[in-house]
DNA sequence: TTCTTATATGACCACATAATCATATAGTCA
DNA sequence: TGACTATATGATTATGTGGTCATATAAGAA
């Protein structure tokens, strides 16, 4: 299984992607849309970035359709696109949460 | 389930580990070490990159805890630590494959 | 020992990009 | 119209890091 998962056609796509979720700010936001749309203003208060710097994630998020987005009168309303960055997420806290439990392990048993 | 996927301790261990797995080469030297372990010599080889390069990669990887190292005779054998790694690629490759599936239905449909 | 092979590592450069600041754009309301 | 709010964006800076080169280390072979 594990040889057809990435063909190197695939390769600087899939880079691409972990390093889009290779930002803490992003994974941030991405946490933050995962209760619901949410307006730029509310994501500048629930991280405390910047505006102008969480709009420019959002606008790079946006760009390799991470999230959507839709204005409505004065805002602009971005939301999660593709949920599956959530299991991606899941995964990897798992696999971190194992290695510190290795970890204290290792430390306990020396 | 997403509320819990990444609270703030995580944050900036997951985008690391995001990170990490945001560079071709690394994904092409963890998909050369999915058929089993590999010396630094064969992964250069199935790269096609240098030898310093390669050896470089490794130690991140290794101090990653993403690849374990075992020295036998005069070379260093590498192998997948954690083969969650494998999911998350197969579900960015399947992401990908769908974004571009998306892009040719809406290419054809305008 | 010397020679060869295998691997690791420090110095260096070049490039990508995250963050900041100032400003522009656009929508709402009076 | 003007004033205010919300968002986007260009310029700039600073930092991190991938790649290369030269070299060091180490293990076998002669």
């Amino acid at each position: 299984m594990a040889k057809t998962a990435l063909n190197p056609q695939n390769l600087d796509s899939v880079a691409t992607r972990f390093r889009i979720l290779g930002v803490p700010l992003r994974l941030q936001i991405l946490n933050e849309l995962a209760n619901g749309e949410r307006t730029v203003t509310a994501l500048v208060d629930a991280t405390g970035s910047t505006q102008p710097n969480v709009s420019k994630h959002l606008s790079t998020l946006l760009a390799h359709r991470l999230v959507k987005r839709e204005k409505r009168g004065n805002s602009a309303y971005y939301s999660v696109s593709d949920p599956a960055v959530f299991k991606l997420c899941e995964i990897v806290c798992g696999n971190i949460e194992r290695a510190l439990e290795e970890e204290r392990a290792a430390f306990s048993g020396s």
